[in-house]
RNA sequence: GCGCCCGUAGCUCAGUGGAUAGAGCGCAUGCCUCCGGAGCAUGAGGUCACAGGUUCGAAUCCUGUCGGGCGCGCCA
């Protein structure tokens, strides 16, 4: 019993099929949680889902279904029910719910995971922030969301390689080593150059590393080497670490971007215009054809990214994903068509988007520029905030909404982050297990299978063993938030039990069978704060 | 103007076809001789932006309208 809820569904998937025969038709169904307790523990719709496949009631289908599966799960429920309009509710025994407890316990830390290594090698892109400037609180949503995502996919069973793509080449490095130099003179910084106040520090630095001001290419090396040192410093502090940083530069040097280049140029898909040489990318599904190489003869950030994407296939990815800037909406569909073009299946990338972080301080908006030097260093907020509840704060959200920042509140919030609630929970758990010496010693999975299980006992067992189908549908969609609300409804159900059912002294076997629901739930609260690379402290 | 994202409780947001739409914060009222009160309970608070459509069933899918964010460079 690996994954009690499975079992279930696969019960009741097996009926369907041989009601539904050889008609074609229907969707899966689904097993979901009634809204009211009172409909049962489990519900499915199979039977309105075969409905106008055989045309016949609903509930003429469900009362089917029910004789079914009635003798497949003869052990693990009580009732089964036909209700509303065609619904069959499950009402699964005590007995089940501590089995399913044993499963929880059986599995341990691989809980709702695959096996590693069995699913496909996956490069996971993010950050990648301009090597020009501290990290902004926005960076942090792209960082705490790639960081979350990659350890979905790694409990999928993927390989994943987090990588930082190092945009160290073009003119964005030449202004900042113009605005170096100039504060190396100690000269104003240039109109379009980098005003903040951190390349003082930088520029400092760079001086007592014996380099001069009029060295552009020393410094063209140096100056983005030395930011992006610090940049890792802020991940680190963060709790995010890359497994490679790959050199814009390096991908120009090595010739790859030249190849590009040249294949494409070899293709159909490549001709001249204006002096420029263009890529049809409209004829994959992009609306404006590209450039890449422009009438100077310098290949574009199109043809190094193309390149760097080739790259990331040789080094044996099978799948690529880049976390990009809602500012960076654009650029997926030139990705894919550069990949088709180059005769790989663009349905390898994909490349999900993360919406604005929206700042403000007591209700007032801040306006983020790097170029200008306004901006909110991650830092701060780590240092203000923690890197915990900032990583919750920044999970809770859909990657597909705007985040509302507002820095006031948070810190005066901070107390009440929502994080909290989920590591106190986790916290109160290890005070039960440190306080219950040897009643760990007596959980014996046959010994407590027949105590029988309170309604909010019940309802947290329900909850724990969701996780697998979280942790699935959140690699799926690549959705990280579902798993904070995951932590939040766990911490809440266990707070019920807590009230409700006294662990400690609890008369004859029912001290272990409610210390087993305890060691389930501090498991899976581990686990789900792990994934969401949020720590789990067992006293705070 | 075109493309992508968003519009759900006072605020910040979950909820991508199921039954009477949820959470946190804020507000109101209660709960510590009892395993951690960073907690628990109860309550007030909703035309799910608007209008059509699809279906047994729509906050969810489709079309249109309105409002907000981002983008529309031979910058990255």
């Amino acid at each position: 019993m690996s994954d009690p809820i499975a079992l279930l569904k696969s019960a009741i998937d097996e009926a369907v099929s041989t009601i539904r025969g050889n008609r074609d038709g229907g969707a899966e169904p689904i097993l979901e949680r009634p809204p009211k307790a009172e409909l049962g523990d489990y519900s499915t719709n199979g039977a309105m889902l075969l409905a106008p496949a055989l045309g016949a009631p609903p509930r003429a289908i469900a009362e089917q279904l029910r004789e079914a599966v009635v003798e497949s799960l003869s052990g693990s429920v009580d009732r089964l029910e036909v209700a509303g309009p065609g619904f069959l509710n499950l009402y699964v025994s005590d007995r089940w719910c501590r089995e399913a407890v044993g499963a929880v316990l059986a599995a341990g830390p691989q809980f709702g995971s695959l096996p590693p290594g069995s699913g496909e090698r996956v490069s996971v892109e993010f950050v990648s922030a301009n090597p020009t400037g501290p990290l902004t609180a926005a960076s942090g949503r792209h960082a705490a969301y790639g960081d979350a995502i990659a350890n979905l996919l790694e409990a999928r069973g993927c390989i994943v390689e987090r990588e930082y793509y190092n945009n160290d080449a073009g003119g964005q490095i030449d202004r900042l080593v113009a605005s170096v130099a100039a504060r190396m003179r100690r000269e104003p910084v240039p109109e379009d150059g980098y005003a903040g106040e951190y390349l003082v520090e930088v520029a400092a630095q760079l001086a007592a590393d014996g380099l001069s001001p009029d060295d552009h290419d020393g410094l063209f090396t140096a100056a983005p080497a030395k930011i992006l040192g610090s940049i890792e410093q802020t991940l680190r502090s963060f709790g995010v670490e890359f497994d490679s940083f790959v050199s814009e530069r390096r991908l120009h040097d090595s010739g790859a971007v030249a190849k590009i280049l040249a294949d494409l140029r070899a293709s159909t898909h490549c001709y001249e215009s204006d002096g420029a040489r263009w890529l049809r990318t409209t004829s994959f599904g992009d609306d404006k054809d590209r450039v890449l190489v422009r009438s100077s003869g310098e290949p574009t950030y199109l043809a190094a990214d193309l390149a760097y994407h080739r790259d990331k296939l040789e080094r044996g990815a099978e799948r690529m994903i880049s976390v990009l800037g809602a500012d960076h909406g654009s650029h997926p569909p030139r990705i894919r068509a550069g990949l088709a073009a180059l005769g790989y299946d663009p349905k390898r990338y994909r490349a999900p988007i993360i919406q604005m972080v929206q700042l403000s301080s007591g209700g007032a908006r801040a306006k983020m520029s790097k170029r200008a030097g306004s901006f909110v260093p991650l830092d701060e907020v780590i240092a203000e905030i923690g890197a915990d509840a900032t990583r919750f704060l920044m999970l809770q959200r859909s990657n597909d909404s705007e985040l509302e920042l507002d820095l006031e509140l948070a810190k005066r919030q901070s107390a009440d982050n929502p994080v909290y609630y989920v590591q106190y929970a986790y916290a109160r758990i290890n005070s039960i297990l440190r306080k219950s010496g040897e009643g760990l010693m007596a959980i014996d999975p046959e010994a407590i299978a027949e105590v029988a299980v309170e309604p909010s006992e019940r309802r947290l067992i329900k909850r724990l063993i969701e996780l697998p189908v979280e942790i699935e549908e959140s690699a799926k969609r690549l959705g990280p938030h579902r798993l904070s609300a995951y932590g939040m409804a766990a911490a809440a159900d266990f707070n019920a039990f807590y009230r409700d059912c006294k662990v400690l002294g609890a008369p004859d076997r029912v001290e272990p069978a409610r210390l087993a629901v305890c060691v389930a739930c501090g498991s899976v609260l581990a686990r789900t704060l792990a994934l969401l690379g949020v720590s789990a402290p067992e006293s705070m």
